[in-house]
DNA sequence: GATGAATGAGCCTTCATTCAT
DNA sequence: AATGAATGAAGGCTCATTCAT
């Protein structure tokens, strides 16, 4: 799976380049804690730095979650491929809890998944973020498909709507409820429909 | 049509009752519209009343939200009720996919469910409000189990979550999707375990 | 000249007139003093309330500059035709007169005169505003120019484009030479061309 | 070909006395563009050389309008200079014209005689800069009166007035108008007073 | 010297909440 | 009780200026 290089990525300097990845360690923190609805101000202050330096690398807020996102679904894709050479159906079930679990950790990261969902959904637009984990997502879902692990009715689509609501679930939900939860979508991804 | 006045609440003239009903209609929809960070003004503006009337009735944005979220919660709870009469199982799926339906067509409506979820699932404050759904659900997925629609190893806990995730997940999700993606949640539910 | 209403007026409340006034004739002074990049904050403070009242009565920083200007081009509108009773000739040079000096009290008073530019010059956009003053100023002009008073070949264009350049360097200059360069304009005003 | 360090400047090296001219020259393009709240980052960019560069040159932004008005200031004096040999009242009346067509030409430029007028005027600091100015219209001036093409009665501080207000205005006002206008006060600059 | 990243004060604007009418 | 004007604390964002590279 090529890395489609998203814009002319300039080499930052070493410094830049360091603040740029405080900060998103820093917003990932901030709105994990708080929601998306934290201030620019507070993320600034969690990577130590001032907040021009935030609008310096992210010239609005919504950039900067959007990276936040970015973030989030590149480390999901590779958990995706990584997980491609073990057994199929292991595999997939594999990434679905670990994505699960991501989200019951860090609260608002479900919404990585909308994004996903908006490439073969179709609510959105398009967004070559969420190409990326679809794609992986596809790969992932077919090989299953083809191991027989899951039944052979469902899409991508309806994979990324499982996978949004047992996230978003996962937030509310203590983790032995989270884990049966997850049982049950399981064994309806496995009947033959 | 006499209103029975229901658990705490003062009786009030019958215009503030019927400006408090104004509001929360108007509430309703502005969020549903725009979502929770719609504006107080808007909303009162929607009521046609002034904002100072908000205030009145809700002290606090926060209150008035909570006095939505009750709403959806006790017409959730009344649908619940009014199933009990039909098949158990039948009631049981009816009543998952029109919650889930609400949600669809609703934003941020699914969030009545999470104030559910502290009641059975214990991260929040217990919270009266969701109690009440909580105990109409129990009724619904025992009297579900009894007949053999809804296998034996989950309790409301995990209904509840599979309700929240299912109804995010719709926000996010053409019909078509939502609908495939109920039948292996319905599934999941059914499968012996 | 008949007043049209520009806009469905509301009678406001007996205070919130008060402080609309306050408001404006604060933003005069502070404007006057600073120019116009002086912050609403100090506009504010100069009037006693607090920022937000500035913004429930002008929405934007520049609406509130549109309304200082109108209230400036209504007075000066005022004047034109409070001197239409009066000889022509003489009316005609004092409202210039008048309408200079203004502009060398309180920095930033001519451009309500580039307002009035755009009527009758056409670069911006038409603005109703200027189309009084420019009526009135027309008015004016006329009499003068039946009374023989003033040369024939001038519109109401190069007048306003005279009023502004006098107005501007007046900003700039002492009393004497202002008006000194009042009277080298006026004789070129009435020099038959 | 050769460059004849002017007054106080410093040798700077070679390509230190490019980068000068490069800023001055953006920072004249950019101001005339955009107003003189054009970023300085702007100005940066159009010369081709970081912020940095920007402000070793001029220690401030406001240090840097300065120097663009002094070239313009230069220009000017330079045109009225050049203008000696011909006819008097010809090259009073040519170097009125230029001067007001640049201003029309340039937002902002007007300005630069504001600057002049400081020094006959008296209103704000003295300021070099003008003075040089103010020399060669002295002179421009003084030619013409002696050659009975403007009247007698008027001084620099006058001129420099009516520059003023004749370059301001025709910042606003069409070509056709800003000639008429032209027309009149040079009406007016003739008449025996 | 040149560069451009970092800084943070300051600006405009919004909005929950209070209070005089 | 209702109204809507007033308030002021934030929030997002810009930009002159400084400083490490």
């Amino acid at each position: 799976m090529a890395r489609l290089p998203m814009a002319e990525e300039k080499p930052l300097r070493a410094d830049a380049r360091r603040n740029r990845a405080k900060i998103l360690e820093a917003a990932e923190a901030v709105f994990a804690g708080q929601g998306l609805s934290a201030s620019t101000e507070d993320v600034a202050k969690e990577a130590g730095v001032g907040v021009g330096t935030v609008f310096r690398h992210f010239p609005t807020k919504e950039a900067l979650i959007q990276a936040v996102f970015l973030g989030r679904v590149r480390r999901l894709a590779e958990k995706a491929a990584s997980l491609s050479e073990s057994d199929a159906g292991a595999a997939f079930f594999a990434f679905f809890t670990y994505a699960v679990e991501q989200a019951a950790t860090q609260s608002a990261y479900a919404e990585v998944l909308a994004e996903a969902a908006a490439v073969k959904g179709g609510d959105g637009e398009p967004s070559p973020v969420g190409a990326e984990l679809a794609a992986a997502l596809e790969a992932l879902l077919a090989r299953a498909q083809r191991g027989g692990a899951v039944r052979l009715d469902i899409g991508v689509a309806e994979l990324i709507a499982l996978l949004i609501g047992a996230s978003r679930a996962a937030e509310h939900v203590e983790p032995e409820v989270r884990s049966r939860m997850l049982d049950i979508v399981f064994d309806g991804l496995r009947s033959p429909g």
